[in-house]
This record gives C-alpha cells, sequence and structure tokens, in this order.
DNA sequence: TTAGGGTTAG
C-alpha cells in the first residue's frame, strides 16, 4: 500500500505524475486501484491526462471482460476531462462494452469536435461492431476507413480482416488483408484463424505456409490456430512440422499451444503423443484436462476417459460443461448407451449447469443411440436453445430416418424467424438425400441462396450429395466446379454420384485430377472402385486396387475386397474372384461372399451359389437376405423344389425380410412403393400401364426371366414370382 | 487488432 498522503505533497507536478503512475502499474486489485485514486484526490492531486489514461488502462487490465463490469469507475474518471485527449478517448473505448464503445465513437464529432480518430480508435470500434449481431456499425466504419484512405493500415486491416470473418464473408475478410501494407504477425495470426473458424482449412494451412515463406516471426497464437486446421485435415505429418517449429521457436510450452497438440495428436490417433505432451505440462489446468479426456473419448479409448476423468475429481478441479461433454461419445459407439444415461444422471447429481452445451451434446448422443424421444426430451427441456441445439436435433431426426420431424422442426426454426445456419442447411440436405426428395432438396437450395447462407465447403458438399443421390449429376457437377477450395469429402461426393450414376470413365478422371492435389483416402478408393464395379472397368479397378497399398499406402478395408469381388463378378470373371476372395482378409469374409452371392444370381451360377450361401449361413445364420437370393437363383435356374426347400428353412427359422421400397417424386409429391403393392389411390391405371409397357418391352426383344417358366412353378411359388417389383410399380406409376 | 478444450454438418 502506498504511503501517507504527504510524500506526493513535496513533490513537483511532474515527479507527482511519474510517482502516481508507478503506483497505479503495482496496482493488484480493483480496490488497491481505488485507494491510490482517493490519496491522490486527498492529497490535491486531481488525476492528468496521463494519470487517468494510466487509471482506465490498469482497470481494463483487472477487469479483462468490458460486458461483464459493472463498474462506474472508467466512466466518472473519463467524464472528469472535459477535454480528453484521444490517447484517453482510445483507452476509455476500449474497456466500453461494444454498443456504448460504438456510441462513443459516433458521438466523437459532436462531443469532441478536436479529435480527429487514427487507426486505433477506428479498429477498436471495428472489434465493437464485430462482437455485435449487427454488421451495419462496421461496414459504416469500412466506409469511412476506405473515404480517409487508410485500408494499408496494419492495425484497421487486421480489425477489418476479422469483422468480415465474424460474419463469414470471407471473401471481404481475404480482400481486407490484403490491402494490408506490411502485414505483422498479428495480421498474419487473424486472416488464419478466420479461415480456420469458416471451415477453409487447407487456405488456412497455405496461409500459414505463406506466411513463413515470407519471412514473418510465428508467435503462439499462430501455432495454436493453426493446429485444429491440420487436426481437421487430418494431417499427422504437417502437424508435426508445426509441432517442431513451435520447438524450434520456444513456444511448445506455452498453454494454448499444449493443448492444441494435445488435441491435435488425438483427433490424429496418436494417443501416446498426446499422453506424453499432457504429461509434461508443469501446471495443467482446466483446459488442458478437458483436452486430453476428449481426445481419449475421440479415439474410443472409454476406460482411460472415464478415468482420467475421476483422477480429475481426485485432483480437486471442478469439472466445467466442456469436461461433461468432453466424456460424451459422439463418433465412436462404444459404451455409448451406458456413459450418455450415467453422464445425464452425473450432471443432475452433481447439480452442474445443465447448459446449451451439455444439453446438445446430449441430444446428439442420444440421436446416435437411435433414441429420438430422449433427445427431443433434452431438446425441449433447454431454456435458451442455441443454433448448435437446433442443427443437433434436426440432423438427430435426419439421420434417424425421420425425416418429416427433421422437416417439420426446421419450419418451426423458420416461423421463429431464426437464420439457418451452413450446419442447418447440410443436415436438412443429407435427409433430402437419404429419401431422394429432389423437390424438398431444391427448396432448401432456394433457401440457402435467399437467405444467403454461406456456401461453405460443408454446405456444397452436401447439396452434391443431394442432386447426385437424386438424380439430377449435372446440377451436382455445376457445384462442384464452382467450388473455390475442394477438400476429399467433396471429391469423394462427386466420384461417388459418378459411380451411382454409372459413370465410370468420369469417375477415373475426376480421380486422376484430385489425386495430384491432394491425398485420395480409403472413402475414394471405395468411390472409385464402385464406379469401375458399375461402370464394367475391370483392368482399371484392378489397377486402382493395387495402387490404393502400394501408391498410396492405405490398407484396403473389408468393403475395398467385396468391390473388388463385386467388380469381378458382375462382369462374369467368377473363377478370378473366387481365387481374389482366397486373399481377402478373415474380417472381409461376409461382404466378399455377399458380393460373389450377387455376382452369381446375375450370372444364374446355382452351384456356386450353394457354395457361397453355405459360407454366408454360417457367417450371419439370421440374415434373411440371403436365403431369399439363393432361393431366388435357383428359380431362375428352374430348379424350383430347391428355391422352396431355401424359403422353407427360412421359413422354419422364422427370419422375416423387411420388404424392399421404391421412392418416386413427381409433381413435388413423394410416393412410396413396395413390392406387390396394391395400396395406391391409382393402382389399377398404374397396373394398366405396367402390362402396355412389359408389352413394349418384350416387342423390343425383352425376354422375362421368371414369367416364362411359370407353369413349372407351384401355386405358393407362382405368388411370390409373379409379386410385381417395386421399382416397376414406381416407375408405371410415373409412366400413367 | 489475433488467441487453447467442448456441442451441430459433408
Amino acid at each position: 500500500m502506498p504511503g501517507p498522503v504527504p510524500i506526493s505533497a513535496a513533490l513537483t507536478g511532474g515527479e507527482r505524475r511519474a510517482f502516481y503512475l508507478r503506483l497505479v502499474d503495482a496496482a493488484s486489485s480493483l480496490f488497491h486501484l481505488r485507494q491510490i485514486l482517493g490519496h491522490a484526490i486527498a492529497s490535491g492531486h486531481h488525476p492528468d491526462l496521463p494519470t487517468t489514461t494510466k487509471l482506465i488502462h490498469r482497470h481494463s487490465e483487472l477487469v479483462p471482460s468490458p460486458s461483464s463490469s459493472r463498474s462506474a469507475f472508467p466512466l466518472t474518471l473519463f467524464s472528469s476531462h472535459a477535454q480528453p485527449d484521444l490517447f484517453l478517448l482510445n483507452v476509455f473505448l476500449r474497456c466500453l462494452p461494444p454498443n456504448s464503445a460504438l456510441s462513443l465513437f459516433s458521438s466523437i464529432p459532436r462531443r469532441h469536435p478536436r479529435l480527429r480518430p487514427d487507426s486505433f480508435t477506428l479498429s477498436f470500434s471495428l472489434s465493437a461492431a464485430a462482437s455485435l449481431s449487427s454488421p451495419t456499425a462496421g461496414l459504416a466504419l469500412h466506409a469511412r476507413i476506405i473515404v480517409d484512405g487508410l485500408s494499408a493500415d496494419r492495425f484497421i486491416g487486421s480489425a477489418l480482416t476479422d469483422f468480415y470473418f465474424k460474419f463469414s464473408q470471407s471473401s471481404h475478410a481475404e480482400k481486407a488483408f490484403d490491402q494490408i501494407l506490411k502485414p505483422d504477425t498479428v495480421s498474419w495470426n487473424t486472416v488464419i484463424s478466420g479461415l480456420v473458424r469458416n471451415c477453409s482449412f487447407l487456405r488456412a494451412v497455405r496461409a500459414f505456409v505463406r506466411m513463413i515463406t515470407l519471412g514473418n516471426r510465428v508467435d503462439s497464437t499462430t501455432i495454436a490456430v493453426v493446429l485444429p486446421a491440420t487436426a481437421e485435415l487430418q494431417d499427422l505429418v504437417f502437424g508435426q512440422t508445426v509441432h517442431c517449429l513451435g520447438v524450434k521457436s520456444g513456444l511448445e510450452a506455452q498453454l494454448h499451444v499444449a493443448t492444441g497438440l494435445i488435441s491435435f495428436y488425438s483427433k490424429c490417433g496418436d494417443i501416446p503423443a498426446a499422453e506424453i505432451l499432457f504429461e509434461e505440462i508443469n501446471h495443467a489446468d482446466l483446459i488442458h484436462w478437458n483436452a486430453m479426456i476428449s481426445g481419449y473419448t475421440f479415439t474410443g479409448c472409454i476406460m482411460s476417459s472415464i478415468s482420467l476423468f475421476r483422477y480429475l475429481l481426485f485432483s480437486g478441479l471442478r469439472p466445467n460443461s466442456s469436461t461433461i461433454v468432453a466424456l460424451i461419445p459422439v463418433k465412436t459407439p462404444f459404451g455409448r448407451e451406458f456413459l450418455c444415461k450415467s453422464i445425464h444422471g452425473f450432471v443432475i447429481r452433481a447439480r452442474l449447469d445443465l447448459n446449451s452445451l451439455v444439453s446438445t451434446a446430449l441430444t446428439t448422443a442420444y440421436s446416435r443411440l437411435n433414441d429420438m424421444e430422449s433427445a427431443r426430451k433434452v431438446f425441449d427441456e433447454m431454456p435458451e436453445k442455441t443454433m448448435a441445439s437446433w442443427n443437433a436435433t434436426i440432423s438427430g431426426y435426419a439421420q434417424n430416418g425421420l425425416t418429416e420431424h427433421a422437416v417439420s422442426l426446421f419450419h418451426d426454426m423458420q416461423s421463429r424467424m431464426l437464420k439457418p445456419s451452413p450446419v442447418t442447411a447440410a443436415s436438412i440436405l443429407s435427409a433430402c438425400a437419404q429419401l431422394g426428395a429432389l423437390a424438398l432438396g431444391k427448396w432448401v437450395h432456394r433457401i440457402i441462396t435467399e437467405e444467403d447462407v454461406e456456401l461453405n465447403v460443408y454446405v456444397s458438399t452436401s447439396l452434391i450429395d443431394m442432386y447426385a443421390k437424386c438424380g439430377n449429376i449435372l446440377e451436382a457437377q455445376k457445384i462442384f466446379d464452382g467450388m473455390p477450395e475442394k477438400n476429399v469429402v467433396c471429391w469423394n461426393a462427386m466420384i461417388s454420384g459418378c459411380a451411382v450414376h454409372g459413370y465410370g470413365r468420369e469417375a477415373l478422371r475426376l480421380f486422376r485430377e484430385m489425386s495430384v492435389q491432394i491425398p485420395p483416402t480409403a472413402t475414394t478408393f471405395l468411390s472409385v472402385l464402385h464406379a469401375c464395379s458399375h461402370g464394367g472397368l475391370v483392368r482399371e479397378g484392378q489397377e486402382i486396387f493395387r495402387s490404393m497399398f502400394w501408391d498410396y499406402g492405405i490398407q484396403p478395408l473389408a468393403e475395398h475386397h467385396a468391390c473388388m469381388v463385386d467388380l469381378l463378378g458382375r462382369a462374369g470373371q467368377l473363377e478370378e474372384a473366387m481365387e481374389f476372395i482366397k486373399t481377402a482378409p478373415a474380417d472381409a469374409s461376409k461382404g466378399v461372399w455377399g458380393a460373389f452371392l450377387g455376382a452369381c444370381r446375375i450370372h444364374k451360377e446355382a452351384t456356386l451359389a450353394k457354395l457361397a450361401s453355405e459360407k454366408l449361413f454360417e457367417l450371419e445364420p439370421k440374415n434373411p437376405g440371403y436365403y431369399v437370393l439363393l432361393s431366388n437363383i435357383y428359380s431362375a435356374s428352374r430348379n424350383f423344389s430347391e428355391a422352396a426347400a431355401i424359403r422353407e428353412v427360412a421359413n422354419a427359422r422364422k427370419l422375416g425380410k423387411m420388404p424392399g421400397c421404391a421412392l418416386i417424386e413427381v409433381e413435388d409429391v413423394l410416393h412410396v412403393f413396395t413390392a406387390g403393392d396394391r395400396s395406391h389411390p391409382e393402382t389399377s391405371a398404374i397396373h394398366r400401364m405396367l402390362d402396355r409397357l412389359q408389352c413394349q418391352m418384350v416387342e423390343a426383344g425383352y425376354q422375362a426371366e421368371t414369367e416364362a417358366v411359370l407353369d413349372d412353378v407351384e401355386d405358393k411359388e407362382k405368388e411370390h414370382v409373379v409379386e410385381i417389383h417395386s421399382d416397376k410399380l414406381a416407375i408405371a406409376f410415373w409412366s400413367s
């Protein structure tokens, strides 16, 4: 504490100011600061401009969050000067909540006409505008910046960049950044962080590389903002390079950097590296613990995650809502049911805040358990619903096939005048894609355009997927071509779209174009192999499969093996397919034999089919599909007694099969047909059209496979064969 | 002027 007042009375004006400035610097609490001010006034020293500026500055350091501070201290001090200088005004402006800061800024010409706002005044006001949800104030500021010719200033430029990124206007943000004459570390950090927040991960990494190439210094913020991008891109090697740079620059031990590294390594599956880093931190804070717990959960190490949580409680740290969220497995299925319920119970028992963050995570976890009732209950009970919670519930409905609920909740959102976020759009589009609902998808696309929802890489990929699955491959291609940044997932979606439409050559062309730009993933290879299989490109498919491991180091999974058998089998190369099966790993058995059985059906190979079925009955005795398939193969090769016998076995084992269905959209209405369906109101017209089509097909040279052999069929079996395929009904309905 | 973990999407 400062000593008695008389010391100050003995000093000259300049000495007295220096004395108080030193005291203010050393103040360690708000109470202390007020005492210093009291002493000064009592000794007749009314704080001059520099002392007041220092007092307000120290106050904002001690009370960092302006919005939570209700203290009148800075205001009283500022108001005591009728004619503040620009320095005092800037410091005061900075400690105000955003709306007050902006009204102070707009009052400058009237109340302080002699003061001309400088780059600090404008930058601070821009930050205030960015924190408010209305962009108008920031746009007016930008207009003024342009008029005053201040766009090249690095403070102003960085604030502008950040402002536009906060409103998801990435291209304006990057333009503002490009105008900065000499961007410094903070300017580069701003642009990298903005790109990451707007999901442009590849661009963020490129900006980081450019920053270094141009000789800029990196700081702990740079490392902390670029790491989430490398984690999202699953680029372990690049992240390790960033790590090395951090070590060489002596930044590894910084709090933010350590957290970023733990999170990065665990998201890339390198738990041991994350553990070493976590253990090396001297005084780990709650965020470090949360990052490590989340890393365990993310990679499916549920037991480690729970042990670390127990240890956290034991160590006396109080978990927060992020800790609870970190415990809820969203991406892995292991132990989800148990955890979800016990965590829900724990949150209630420990009277932890069941805030929007925890509720949203619970909603997601329940929807992944296919328990939409519990998910909806958590959502309904939320006092304040966030955008994430709306999206979690909508996507939960979509992923559980409850499309009507998803759409109805989306309508609900719109009636509350809530603008859909890119996540909302992607979730709803995924529902449309599953349903094949083109009209609904187009409607969502219109809303995206009308409401100016940012077309980020997720939304564009969802649109590609939706258009491809709903049959409009040209529109999918158009969106794909217009994307400024393409990542692996959108390339995969486009290739997979080509596969579905039978465009094998186009899929291969895309694959070649892609692989010179970014490394393909296991999913890419699956899509390309599908495309080869559907396009009859056997040699090309074999070449791709070989290259997958030898050129790209990706181990083929069960699905890839099954796809290869499908490729060979469809092309009639059953011998080769059989040889290939022998080389497949054990976990691929179901898939490869299933694909082989499918090929036997196409080529009516009853003997080989029997062999495949025996394997499949062993592997999956309760799957009715294989019985149906084998029975159909026997029917096709006129072995009706065997066909009936197989059905008997299936019936005896009480294996019912879910009927497949076909969906068709006519004039924006979705119609569903199952095999032999007569429930449609226009059923007689449909059957008339079907007959007409059948005649035309026969005239065109079509040879019916089953209908021609009906004479040999027993009554019961005949009923089954006559049952009209759902796809045929849908097509007949569309034609009628 | 930038800033770590955690919820929602392809």
